[in-house]
RNA sequence: CGGGGUGUAGCGCAGCCUGGUAGCGCGCUUCGUUCGGGACGAAGAGGUCCUGGGUUCAAUUCCCAGCACCCCGACCA
């Protein structure tokens, strides 16, 4: 009937992207911003999904050998101080604690007293801390390697904030460990990275690429930063997360030394690692559709959601105790080892509200239970990534579920990936480089560009002129062997060693 | 820190120029008709008009100051 079918989302992705990503985040309930500049309060639906990530991970974590503890949100302003590169890093975004009490004035108003000797910052991340309290730790190479990850929040006072995508405060996880050997930190470093992306190609199904930054790009106070990058539905990359060899840095700065195999005291090689609630914000861009959200059914905070259609008031005990039998019988089912996660949906709501409630949240499977099904013993089956609803017998259905996340799962990302492939070009010419990086229409730029591969010299200064001309960056040089063909840099045509990634980003 | 803008009901806004102490849409409550693609009608509830000062018989409206927030830039491992 309609002539263009209405979207649940308005604008849709094409018309204005980064409102479509505002109204998204609203409409499927995972957060709103707070009262607090730059802050956000993460509602159940989207703290719920920031579980599953987290139940996923550690998990992970834990098979790769590390255990899970918790230091302080405070860090003496001093611990900054030490690793030089670290502080200019971190120095322009640090929230500061100078009092620790308040007192009334003259007018009843309350004002910061009893100064504090050393201020506190509200850490930004955690190596200075956790490495004062390592070098009490670590005495020989026996007390070696340390291998810990903490859940935490932390404090960025950055100015542009975005929900979930760069929140003044966010939570996330750090993993901090401490080695022996150098070989042994490096492989510590690139066993991370293969962590999470596998976390984020079976779990988020995000395709990523994996890589490691530029010295511009790189972690302040790291040796080298390993990252994964994944590509967002308007083509610019999101940095998911990144693992960081810090070599000897933050050993020698906060002295985290051993008496080694041959009983000489030699400092540590350490390394950190971190993913945070940005990884919302990469599922919901990679994902996401004209009609809100769609969560990767293994980290969908429901599986299913059953919506009793009640047509008259005297049928009401039959269907809903149908659909209490059939929720019953649907947690029997595991999924991804876990037993499938059902909503049963009763809320006093006009049906098409509450279908269309659960498309924004984006749960995967929706079924519609009424009288005409429960007559025939089957259910009215809506999923997240097809259009459209059909019905099939109940038995099968039940017998069917697990297979039916699972091919929503691959579903997603194989489109992810498609996408990814569809906008990733080669491209050795400086002028179709520009090109494909400038908006038609600059007053209001249009889903453009992509991902760049394209040849670079290892100067910074070509580095820093694509920036400063485009607004492109190097997003990673990618680890996968098949890019090792020599060439000409893009920008000075000096010799290259192999393409890198080229990209917006976030 | 520069440049621009906005503070009025839970949310989004109008009213202000041309002063007379408030209105619209959504949401919310109740009732009825609806209900498998987002309903409709009726009746309700809900406001220190950002704060302080000034002008005035009278300020949401005009003037001054302050505060907060938003957008653009700078900045953003």
């Amino acid at each position: 009937m309609a002539k263009e079918r209405k979207s649940a989302i308005s604008p849709k992705r094409h018309e204005d992207y980064p409102e479509w990503y505002q109204q998204v985040v609203k409409n499927a309930d995972l957060a709103e911003s707070s009262p607090v500049r730059g802050c956000m309060v993460i509602k159940p639906w989207g703290y719920a999904l920031w579980e599953n990530i987290r139940t996923e991970l550690d998990i992970m974590f834990k098979a790769t050998g590390h255990v899970n503890a918790y230091f302080p949100l405070f860090i003496p302003l001093s611990y900054l101080q030490k690793e030089a590169d670290h502080v200019d890093g971190f120095a322009k975004e640090c929230a500061v604690v100078t009092h620790h009490r308040l007192e009334a004035d003259a007018d009843g108003k309350l004002v910061p007293a009893g100064e504090l000797e050393e201020p506190l910052v509200v850490r930004p991340t955690s190596e200075t801390i956790i490495g004062e309290t390592y070098s009490k730790w670590v005495q020989s190479y026996r007390d070696l390697p340390i291998l810990i990850n903490q859940w935490a929040n932390v404090v960025r006072w950055e100015m542009r904030p975005r929900i979930f995508l760069r929140t003044t405060e966010f939570l996330w996880q750090e993993g901090h460990t401490v080695h022996e050997t150098k070989d042994e930190a490096w492989d510590e470093t690139v066993k991370m990275l293969e962590v999470y992306k596998t976390f984020a190609e079976e779990y988020m199904a995000m395709p990523v690429i994996t890589g490691e930054k530029t010295t511009e790009e790189r972690f302040p106070g790291a040796e080298n930063t390993l990252c994964i990058e994944a590509m967002m539905q308007d083509r610019k990359a999101l940095q998911a997360g990144t693992s960081h060899f810090l070599g000897q840095n933050f050993a020698k700065s906060a002295d985290i030394a051993f008496q080694n195999r041959e009983g000489q005291r030699v400092h540590a090689w350490t390394t950190s690692w971190g993913v945070s609630t940005r990884l919302i914000g990469g599922m919901i861009m990679t994902h996401g559709d004209d009609d809100g959200f769609i969560v990767p059914p293994r980290l969908a905070p429901k599986h299913i959601v059953i919506l009793p259609i009640i047509r008259d008031d005297k049928d009401a005990e039959t269907v809903l105790s149908y659909c209490e039998k059939l929720k019953i019988e649907l947690e029997d089912v595991n999924f991804n080892r876990v037993p499938v996660r059902v909503e049963l949906d009763n809320r006093d709501l006009n049906a098409g509200e509450k279908g269309w409630s659960w498309v924004k949240k984006g749960a995967p499977i929706r079924l519609e239970i009424g009288m005409r099904d429960i007559e025939s013993d089957s259910v009215f089956m809506g999923r997240r990534d097809q259009q459209g609803k059909s019905g099939m017998p109940r038995a099968q259905f039940v017998a069917d579920v697990a297979g039916i996340l699972g091919e929503i799962q691959d579903n997603l990302f194989k489109k992810a990936l498609a996408y990814r492939e569809e906008h990733t070009k080669n491209i050795d010419d400086l002028s179709k480089f520009a090109d494909f990086f400038t908006p038609e229409n600059p007053e209001k730029p249009e889903t453009h560009g992509g991902f760049a591969l394209s040849h670079w010299c290892t100067n910074p200064n070509c580095e820093n002129k694509i920036n400063a001309d485009l607004s492109v960056t190097i997003r990673c040089i990618p680890s996968s062997s098949d890019n090792e063909e020599q060439g000409k840099c893009i920008v000075c045509g000096e010799k290259s060693p192999q393409r890198v990634i080229f990209a917006k980003a976030y």
